[in-house]
DNA sequence: GGGGGCTATGGGGGG
DNA sequence: CATAGCCCCC
């Protein structure tokens, strides 16, 4: 082994950050706090690794979003030169899924396997929820993937979770005690469909590791000499057993490097468990431990804000984060009256900034909690003509025109792939209605069989048996084409063959014309896919199938292309800023109910985690870290209005530019609710203070007949309270005024559908 | 049985 | 504000 203090890289680093990237043996364990240098040590430590004579493709490291993954690769390809793409360098989710593309077959899956995203899952869970006959308002399907979720991520089985007494005890406190059963039919609906969940994407691969069908197992032990993870205080259960079985075993040198901190778990919701740090130094006794401390980002009011703030969290690993980049700026409070002030005085401080500071727009990023905050923003910036590029929130491949496409891609490629055939069945129109979509779903559920299979074989005799032939048809004649062409070919080939095209087309309108951008620009997509000559390593053939395509895009959520290099201001949420720096940084919307969320507000352990969602937000600012909130603002249609979040208090006024204090947190102090009506806890149901709901007595409640209702009434609704009749054309729609709604008191209420009761 | 239009409902973060 | 569900009409 070559001596490492000859590689000049290494210099670069201080001596703790050395010492990390070179104990290269054995377990280790970086803490490391923000800004102290974690992505260089990663990066540093994997071209130790090939330059101490590791091959590339030993070399496993994991992370957990796409941006994570991308930057690290280009960081080893800067030091490691073209080894650097063949490091199995990516996200826990792509990596094992591209794992399970060539092994799937010996677990009972294709190897072609569908991914579900979470929209299909929660409509195949809507299915079952239905064929039990039980009330989707008590088992909601979002609630009911999270707990499927938490049990799958737990290596919970169906069975197991039927047999734990504290599951099931909940589950019948929440008055759902049949989710062990939707969980069992879900695995079994997935597996016939041939189709892995985000959670089955680890799970499955646990399960061919813990199986070890054909020894596997200890193929990939034996590949993955080296194995990094990111983020480890983000892991959960079943990642952590997984990571385990690749690195402890007999005659495992257990060259295994976690890199965390634990003040920046912000994952819980997702499984995470800060316990396997704490596992991980019992599951590994001869760990050593480097704890990185100090921070190269952000100058020291910063850095004290962020130390002050974390503080207030009781459980936490001790360390002190310091920096040695000087005082620098204090930080700014801006309390705006309204939600669109706030985007307002973002938007003038961030070309006062560019003025005084000469930074450009590529130096800013605005950091929200909840990505419903950035259209705002978006709107301010336009006006001031600001360039900028919003991450995350709706992304490109969950809009409609796009989904539909790659529903066909999905179907051809694999059609056991039920969702994807109730989307495109009927689309575009083709006259197969919902009742004929049931019958066929029943016949497969009944049979045991993919709803494919039902319409290839069966012949139909009802009014729809010419419309499901043609669709047959288009699906068998895209199957042939993909098999003997590439993904853009054949992608093309089934936008012209479903009538997608011709539909979209047929839309003349301004939005009509965008679905066909989005559309082509999927298709140029795909034909970047195809003509992309990189080859991962592992992978002896090029291969540019359609199933590879849409794996690649099924684990893709931000608009992961190009753009990199453009000069645009960032709008991200914090939890998809998470590794991430700017020269200054806007936090914005730090009101109570919104950041900490409402949701959170329940247990004291889910406030800490908005805690450290705060304390990863300020700490992504280098030179200049601006708060925001606003008194009210638009929520869930209504006007709302929230207390300062506690996050401003717990920075301590030292770091606070006086100026801003004065004019903004001082006057705060004022109850910033004009009614003095108890302030909104948590209960997105309640109305907005300045707009309170009409009472109408039910008891008291009579509907009169619709043809009784005549214009220049007087007339009651049992939600909008009193109203005049305005206007009531010939399809009986009476245009009503109701004078206690506030924003839009003019509302169309179709006669037929509505009870109103004659007052005068 | 299928299509269109209205209303009611629910609403975090990400792979 | 988007989607699901419902109702009427064809």
């Amino acid at each position: 082994m070559s001596n490492a203090v000859g590689y000049s890289y290494l210099s670069t680093l201080n001596d703790v950050q050395r010492n990390a990237v070179t104990t290269i043996h054995g377990p280790v364990m970086v803490i490391a706090g923000p800004g102290s240098g974690k992505t260089r040590v990663l990066t540093f430590r994997i071209a130790h690794l090939l330059n101490s004579g590791a091959h590339p493709g030993q070399v496993l490291a994991l992370t957990f979003t796409n941006k994570a993954a991308r930057e690290m690769k280009e960081r080893i390809e800067k030091v490691a030169g073209n080894d650097a793409n063949k490091v199995w360098a990516g996200t826990f989710h792509s990596l094992f899924a591209r794992i399970l593309r060539a092994e799937a077959h010996r677990i009972g899956y294709p190897n072609d396997f569908t991914i579900y995203d979470s929209d299909d899952t929660k409509s195949v869970l809507g299915d079952i929820i239905k064929s039990m006959n039980l009330d989707k308002k008590v088992y909601a399907p979002g609630q009911v993937r999270a707990r499927i979720s938490a049990a799958k991520s737990n290596l919970i089985t169906p069975k197991a979770y039927a047999a734990n007494d504290d599951l099931m005890a909940l589950d019948r406190m929440d008055r759902r005690p049949l989710i062990y059963q939707i969980y069992e039919k879900y695995v079994a609906k997935c597996l016939r469909a041939g189709a892995m969940d985000f959670d089955d994407l680890l799970l499955q691969m646990y399960k061919l590791l813990y199986q070890n069908p054909d020894n596997v197992r200890e193929k990939y032990q034996r590949q993955f000499k080296y194995v990094l993870v990111d983020e480890f205080q983000d892991t959960n259960y079943l990642q952590y057993q997984i990571i385990k079985i690749l690195t402890k075993y007999q005659g495992s040198e257990e060259n295994i490097c976690i890199v965390g901190d634990d003040a920046q778990s912000i994952y819980s919701f997702r499984g995470a468990t800060i316990e396997n740090i704490l596992q991980f130094e019992h599951d590994y006794p001869t760990v050593q431990t480097f704890k990185l401390e100090q921070n190269y980002r952000s100058t020291s009011f910063i850095v004290e804000a962020a130390n002050e703030v974390i503080t207030n969290n009781k459980k936490q690993i001790q360390k002190k984060i310091f920096t040695e980049k000087g005082d620098g700026m204090k930080i700014k409070l801006i309390k705006a009256m309204t939600d669109t002030e706030e985007g307002k005085r973002v938007a003038d401080t961030i070309i006062e900034q560019k003025n005084r500071f000469n930074l450009s727009n590529k130096d800013f990023a605005i950091l929200y909690r909840t990505n419903g905050q950035s259209r705002i923003f978006e709107e301010q910036l336009r006006r001031y003509n600001i360039a900028y590029r919003i991450y995350g929130g709706l992304s490109f491949y969950s809009r409609k025109e796009i989904k539909d496409l790659v529903s066909y891609l999905r179907l051809v490629v694999n059609d056991k792939d039920d969702e994807a055939l109730k989307r495109v069945i009927n689309y575009p129109k083709r006259g197969i209605g919902n009742s004929t979509i049931d019958q066929i779903a029943q016949m497969a559920d009944d049979n045991e069989v993919s709803m494919w299979e039902v319409l290839s074989r069966i012949e139909f005799n009802s009014r729809a048996a010419k419309s499901v032939g043609e669709f047959v048809g288009i699906i068998k004649a895209a199957k042939a084409k993909a098999m003997l062409s590439n993904a853009y070919d054949a992608a093309v080939y089934i936008a012209k063959a479903s009538g997608i095209l011709s539909e979209l087309k047929s839309d003349t309108s301004l939005e009509g014309q965008g679905r066909i951008e989005n559309l082509n620009s999927l298709l140029d997509g795909i034909k970047e896919f195809v003509e992309d000559d990189e080859i991962a390593e592992g992978e002896t053939t090029m291969d540019k199938s359609l199933a590879a395509f849409l794996q690649t895009i099924s684990l893709m959520t931000d608009q992961d292309n190009d753009a990199e290099d453009q000069d645009t201001v960032t709008l991200m949420s914090i939890h998809a800023a998470k590794g991430l720096e700017f020269k200054s940084v806007f936090v914005v919307g730090l009101e109570e109910n919104l950041f900490p969320s409402y949701q959170s507000l329940i247990t004291q352990d889910q406030v800490d985690e908005e805690r450290r969602l705060f304390y990863v937000a300020i700490t992504r600012a280098e030179e200049h870290l601006t708060l925001t909130y606003a008194n009210s603002r638009y929520q869930f249609g209504n006007m709302r209005f929230n207390d300062p979040s506690r996050f401003i208090e717990e920075i301590g006024d030292k770091n606070y530019d006086p100026l801003t204090i004065m004019s903004n947190k001082a006057s705060s102090e004022i109850k910033s609710n004009p009614f003095g009506e108890p302030k909104l806890l948590g209960n997105f149901k309640t109305k907005a203070l300045n707009q309170p709901l009409p009472t109408v007595d039910p008891a008291t409640f009579v509907a009169n007949k619709p043809e009784e209702i005549k214009v220049g009434q007087k007339v009651l609704h049992l939600k909008f309270g009193l109203g005049e009749v305005k206007h009531i054309d010939q399809s009986m729609i009476a245009t009503i005024l109701f004078e206690q709604l506030a924003d839009r008191p003019e509302k169309r209420i179709v006669l037929n559908y509505t009870k109103l009761q004659i007052v005068e």
